[in-house]
DNA sequence: CAAAGAGGTCACAAGGTCAA
DNA sequence: TTGACCTTGTGACCTCTTTG
């Protein structure tokens, strides 16, 4: 082991001004000692055999052979002078070691690098590439619902919802990423390997001589919930080598909490997402929209049978209906979704919020509150893959297609139209799952709008959430990641003065004695 | 950093490693800041030496031989190479500023310098330095159409395209350049970036326009009728030079540069924010309760005297007034004081934003549509001091002080209520100078509220102050600054909500016949 | 000299391949 | 279909030449 550190300095001081590239190393190894375990003689190996042939391919004899290149292949371009004489180049000092990485966030098998904006196992990689290529998505003959049994030891997932979890992790065609690490983010993932590794040395101590555990029996660990943790500090300081004080444990592990808290605060919020069912929610963007435009061609033979079917006054409407059980303009169509509709979307609702990480220990009264003052924006979000802006389509809660002008008895056009704008500036976001999921999740705290008694929690809750956003935003697009969460702030607040023309909708529909009659719900709806 | 670093730049003649290595030293305690609570010595021997001791194993050896290892095998090496440089002392930081760039001219990530004449980053340069090497051209299978959906997010484009692009920004072989820049060239570049940072804001997708052939053979020819802009490269050399010394290293240098330029965004803001001269932001808390209590007070005694003056329909008051010239509700005394305020108070306001980094640079449509839309809570949130909700008092813009009923004819009680809720909100956040000017600049610069020819650029600029607002709470709140940053939000939502009461507001006064006699100004305000 | 950029290196990940 | 393996483009860093 000593030898072998010695060597490597001699190597490097013999071969003259490495300086540059050795301090990063050396800066590096010296503090992360934990990296060197397993990998002396690979450092080794690679220094002296594993680069050595291709850092020697510049040498002198070959000198001649690269420019000929050169000539040949620009030629075309310009005969710019460009015959330098290159001299031998001296060896090329690689980064050291191949970077241990942890195990796949979607599978837990062994990780072979960042996928898709995902640390994650070829398995996965290659799955998801087929899927974004081939695009026919995946029907779940479950429900959705082969995630839940995970405690079945047959792991039996549908393609749908393999798919389904390698979204909920964050994969994602804007996460893909090219290039190098750059030696910030390189130390970050070694950092992040070290505290994992501490992290599941609990059970593993005697091991000294394994070089390399087995990453896929620790990720399981990991995956699962973990309530021992005095002992793992405990072995921590036991076989960490001295140099390490009290002070830099806390913060490392209270960054590791940071993390851990964040992972699990998604993970929850994302569970109750995936408990809301609407139709939008299990279709791609290319099916919804198939299935918007078949909607629309279907309800423009409708019209060019039975005309445009404009919207007429209610008292017209009430009375030739009484007299002819005519559905003159369709809005009998649009009570007749509402009444099935209504009850499973409020069910689901009340369940998702259940569902977010301390709602439920809010008094009753704020719930509901929060919940009242919430629900059309929560909708509106939920569904705003529903809107088709160039047909004017809309799709309800369990998938039936309507044009929006159907809504007009109670609806004016330019609010039509402002739905329609708004539920594109979200598309544009191109949300991920996690994204979508907490949006829904801030919408429901926002305090300013209900007199709670427990105003404070509400406002913890509501930072947390926020946090979440930004840390998402933040791991999907870097810099850009402020402009998208001032956009979201933007439709946050399109949509609050926009709830006022909701609830005109809302309660105009109400006024309607056709609802009155058949749908006295919605009434109750509004009003508890 | 310390004493022992001072000493060590002395050895490290060539200044550029030394201050790479410093910056790769630094951003590994700033990450791991775990470790180097006690190894700031090691490290920074290490650092001087310049070779690495990668392969020890510190896990379960003897910790402390390893370390005491490290130290005499990297100090008897590292005197070897050096001792030929070894020079005079003290000239470690000589050149100050590494002449910051704007960003890439092709991709808009951040550049690296002038490559085949075009100021690009490492990503572009090496593309089109693998285009110049290869003998077979790219080939778009889109027809060279993958430009064209120009700020599609889904932005792949083909390598065809991207060469494309490359040459279409001046990227050729013939631009090439090397050796340094002479001094004009290098002030010019320097006088370029600070203008573009002026601007900030723009910076991101300048690529909007046409494909500008440019000569490239002078790429930093970004000549500008640019000739009041005063000394501005002296000085910032010598803040620089100034901070460089000062700098304490406890940051990357891509920190402090980031820290620069927020703090520049702060100043200009605040410097605009100071030009603002309400009475109220001249007063202490206390002042301005004071004074408002001596206004309760004299009106309350005005109230013994005339009784309560309740406010009278409208048409009755006209009646009245034109009869006896008796202003019995206490609306005329409202109006004066209007028509006194109202001029100064907009004026003061264009020259806000005119003070806004980025805002003059907008279409001028958008500025008025901006300032049109953000007009009301602007001015509540500059005066969210002015409501004493005690007293149920209210400063005027100027420090006249009158009860809020004295609005009733216009505003109802409840609406009343509700203003001084959120002023009494506003206040909890205890803000700062700082914050309240970022807020208000974050209130212009909402893009959800108007039909904006330059959207991307106002969010760009909103992106902005967001950051700005949230590095401010940060440091002052640290862990708290979520928390508040998530109540500032529901207060521009509170806000939101309450525009178009706002809007009733002024339009009921704006229909009182004595407002359409005696001020036409404010009718022209809410129209124009 | 030192600054600036050309060109080289190689750790990365995207996509393709093909036996299982 | 899957996933281990391969091929190839990429881009962060590095070395080396040129130039003021
Ligand atoms: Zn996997
Ligand atoms: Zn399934
Ligand atoms: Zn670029
Ligand atoms: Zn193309």
């Amino acid at each position: 082991m000593f030898e072998v550190g010695k060597y490597d300095c001699e190597v490097a001081a013999d071969t003259k001004a490495y300086n540059k590239a050795m301090e990063k190393n050396i800066v590096m190894t010296t503090v992360l000692p934990s990296e060197s375990v397993c990998q002396s003689d690979t450092i080794t190996s690679n220094t002296n055999s594993g680069h050595d042939v291709p850092s020697q391919n510049p040498s002198e004899s070959q000198e001649a052979d690269s420019i000929q290149m050169k000539e040949i292949s620009c030629s075309e371009i310009s005969s710019e002078p460009l015959k330098q004489k290159r001299k031998k180049r001296d060896k090329y000092i690689p980064d050291a070691v191949p970077l241990e990485l942890p195990p796949c966030k979607i599978c837990g098998k062994k990780a072979s690098g960042n996928h898709y904006g995902v640390n994650s196992c070829e398995a996965c990689k290659g799955f998801f590439r087929r899927y974004l290529q081939r695009n026919v998505p995946y029907k779940c003959n479950k429900g959705g619902k082969c995630l839940e049994n995970s405690d079945n030891k047959k792991n039996s997932l549908c393609s749908a919802c393999r798919m389904q979890k390698c979204l909920d992790c964050g994969m994602c065609r804007e996460g893909i990423r090219q290039g190098r690490y750059t030696a910030t983010e390189r130390a970050r993932a070694i950092e992040e390997m070290k505290r994992l590794k501490q992290d599941s040395s609990t059970s593993k101590v005697s091991q000294g001589q394994g070089p390399n555990q087995e990453p896929a029996n620790k990720c399981l660990d990991l995956t699962l919930p973990k309530p021992e943790e005095e002992s793992a500090s405990a072995t921590h300081s036991e076989n960490s080598s001295a140099m390490e004080v009290e002070g830099e444990m806390s913060r490392s592990d209270s960054d590791k909490e940071a993390s851990k808290e964040m992972t699990d605060l998604l993970e929850r919020i994302v569970r109750g997402y995936h408990e809301l069912t609407p139709r939008i929610m299990s279709l791609s963007d290319d099916e919804a929209r198939a299935i918007l435009k078949e909607g629309y061609e279907k309800h423009m033979k409708k019209v060019e049978v039975f005309g445009n079917m404009d919207p007429v006054p209610a008292g017209v409407y009430s009375e030739i209906y009484s007299n002819t059980q005519m559905d003159i303009d369709g809005r009998m169509e649009i009570f007749e979704v509402i009444r099935d509709e209504l009850g499973i979307l409020v069910q689901e609702y009340v369940r998702f919020t259940h569902g977010l990480p301390g709602f439920s220990d809010l008094p009753p009264t704020d719930q509901a509150k929060l919940l009242k003052a919430a629900r059309l924006e929560f909708f509106f979000i939920l569904g705003y893959r529903s809107f088709d802006s160039e047909t004017k389509m809309l799709m309800t809660y369990k998938g039936l297609v309507f044009p929006i002008r159907q809504y007009y008895p109670y609806i004016s056009e330019e609010m039509a139209v402002k739905w329609v704008n708004i539920s594109d500036d979200v598309r544009n976001l191109s949300l991920t799952t996690q994204e979508h999921a907490v949006i829904l999740a801030i919408c429901l705290t926002f305090t300013d709008r209900c007199d709670l008694d427990a105003r404070d929690k509400v406002e913890e809750i509501q930072m947390l959430f926020i946090d979440a956003l930004q840390y998402l935003l933040k791991k999907r697009l870097g810099n850009e990641s402020g402009l998208h969460f001032s956009r979201i702030m933007n439709v946050f607040l399109k949509l609050r003065e926009m709830n006022e023309e909701f609830l005109t909708f809302y309660k105009k529909m109400c006024e309607d004695p056709m609802i009155q009659k058949y749908m006295p719900e919605l009434l109750n709806f509004l009003i508890d």
